[in-house]
Order: C-alpha cells, then sequence, then structure tokens
DNA sequence: GGCAATTGTTGTCGTCAACAACATTCTTCC
DNA sequence: GGAAGAATGTTGTTGACGACAACAATTGCC
C-alpha cells in the first residue's frame, strides 16, 4: 500500500449528502479520485491518451499513426524482415499486421516481396518512396518527442524511458 | 534527440541483404528498433499493455476492468455524482459511460437515482452491496500494484507516479 | 512419403475513443 | 412568460486495436 491511498483505502465513503441530490458544487473540480492516485496503471492510461492524441495531431498531415510508424520503423531499419518476425518484435498480432500492410502498401510506402528461401513468407521492404517517407516522419515524431519534453520536463522523460526500457 | 536515436536517426538503413532473402538470422532477437527506442510513446504503450494484462489477471476472479475500476473507485468517494461529472473526471467519454454504468448496474454494484434538482441527470451511489465488493477489487488492486513494483523496482514505480502526476 | 508446425490470410468478437443525432430538461435572454 | 440555446443521458455508427479461430500453402521432421 502506498502512503497516497492509506488514508482512505478500506474506508467505505465520505458520504457527504446520503440523499442523492447533485450539488453542483463538484462540477468545480474537487472530484477526489481516492485509491486512483496511488495507482500507476490510471496514471500511465492518462499519459498515453495524452502523448497518443499528441502525436496523432503531430503526424496528421503525414496521416501516420503511432502503430504505422513502428512498423515502418522497424521495416527500415531490418529490411527483408518477415511478417511474422515483425509482429512478434513490435507485440502486434499478425493478423492486425495484414491489414497494417495492405494500407503502407496500397500508399506505395512498403512491399512485399516473396521469399525464395522460404515461399510461405514475405521479405518486407520499404520503397525509394517510403524511405524518403520515413524520414520525414522521424523528423515530425522528434517534434511530438520535443512536445512532450516541454510537458513533463526533459529529465523526466529520459528517467521514464529509463525505467520503462526493459519493456521495448 | 536522445543519445540513443542520435546515431542512426536520419540515415535511412543499414541495408543488409538489399535482395529479399528473409535470413533467418533476425529471429533470434537483434531486431533493431532504431528510432523508436527514443520514444516515450513506445516504451508507455508496451509498458501499459503489461500493466492491464497484470490488472485484468489480478481482478479476474471478481471480473473487473481498469476502466468499471475506477468508475467505481470515483463513484465512491464522491456519491451522488451525476454521468457528467464521472466522465469528465475520468477522461471518459459520456455515451461510453452509458454502457459501463449498465453493466455496473445490472450487476448491482451502482444506482443511478433521478436527481430532484436537475431532472436530466441521475445521481450516482454505490449499492451496499457495490461498497463491500469495491474494497475487495481494492484489495485486489493493491496487489496487483505490488505486481508493478516487483516488474520495475519500489522505487521506479514511485517517481514514475511523481512523473506522471499532472494527467490524473 | 506423411504428418505436424509455420506463415500469411480471412473472419468474428469484444473493448475503446470519437462523433453525430435525438428527446428531455434546464438556463438564458428578450 | 415564452422562445432560443445549452446541458444531460441515450442510441447508433465508425474506426483502431487485441484476442481467437479457421484455412491454404509451404516447410521441416521423422
Amino acid at each position: 500500500m502506498t502512503a497516497n491511498a492509506a488514508r482512505a483505502d478500506t474506508r467505505p465513503s465520505p458520504r457527504r449528502r446520503a440523499g442523492n441530490g447533485a450539488a453542483p458544487r463538484e462540477a468545480a473540480g474537487d472530484i477526489g479520485l481516492d485509491a486512483l492516485v496511488g495507482h500507476a496503471g490510471y496514471a500511465v492510461r492518462r499519459f498515453e491518451i495524452w502523448i497518443f492524441q499528441d502525436f496523432i495531431r503531430t503526424l496528421g498531415e503525414v496521416d501516420i499513426r503511432p502503430t504505422q510508424y513502428s512498423v515502418l520503423t522497424v521495416i527500415g531499419a531490418n529490411p527483408g524482415l518477415s511478417q511474422m518476425a515483425v509482429a512478434k518484435r513490435l507485440g502486434i498480432e499478425r493478423a492486425r499486421l495484414v491489414h497494417l500492410l495492405d494500407s503502407l502498401e496500397q500508399r506505395k510506402l512498403v512491399k512485399r516481396i516473396k521469399s525464395k528461401e522460404d515461399r510461405r513468407s514475405h521479405a518486407l521492404h520499404l520503397t525509394a518512396q517510403g524511405e524518403t517517407a520515413l524520414t520525414k516522419f522521424k523528423r515530425l515524431a522528434a517534434e511530438h518527442e520535443r512536445h512532450v519534453e516541454a510537458k513533463i520536463g526533459k529529465e523526466n522523460r529520459a528517467h521514464l524511458l529509463r525505467i520503462l526500457a526493459g519493456f521495448t
């Protein structure tokens, strides 16, 4: 139990206005989160929502979402990977990756080349267009990352990356 | 730019095996993430997946998911809130909250009481059964939180909560 | 040669965020 | 006091995403 949640943990509730009147007093912003403030998952979730919104907005002009960006980056750094390898590396289901690649292939950013060594699999490559596009995406993503720094602080961001390095 | 991503940032790609052969060498685990390792969003996303899976598993015996837990906790700490107030406080859309409350009301954990002051709105309360259930949920959630501590370290978890406190 | 495993694909289901539209009720403004 | 606009809860749709299950083609194992 954290020091935060210790006080109000097992107590049922303050029970203000036991009746039912929804006094507009709470509309101000003094709604307590109770045990929620001690939960890492809640903070992480709220943060992830913020960070994804900023990513999507910052890369909105090129219409690239976080998952698409991660797929392009990994393919760009490791040309020739199979879909299975990419899916496993990024924690995406291979069924989901099919649609992602369909979309990216339609946009001429990625191409699937039938492997001659294992004819079940596809070797994934960026197209020439995909390469130049990716460098632009990376520039925008770096800009998004500066937004994160501005939001939580440069040192905090670095510390956070260090804490969560094991999950990448 | 972080020290990590600085090296391979703008370079297009190492271009190993420009042909297409998907050599199984990479299956081992040496697939580089390139710029991805410098992105807080990616790390946060992978972490959130892990933390949610553990939460769902730990509270599996009571069949409570993170969002349901957050709703119950806030209602428990602030009886009489309207749906709008809860939605705004937790960053949930009010349309989504309707289904959440439908489910929780069916399970007799929450009741909607028509407010007499504003007949558009419902005052939300825990049932007696909901109160006792919530204390059990909190106990399980605390257990989940210990799993987080075990995973990333006690100090890191505390530091992370401090960094992200502004998003709650 | 035959059988299990792998790869990509298709499909379904459930969760979740984002909207849009609507009826009821409140608030504001004339 | 009454009309216009806003707020609240509800219903429905869309799209991204994770989890599964089933399938054909291909590979690897025995």
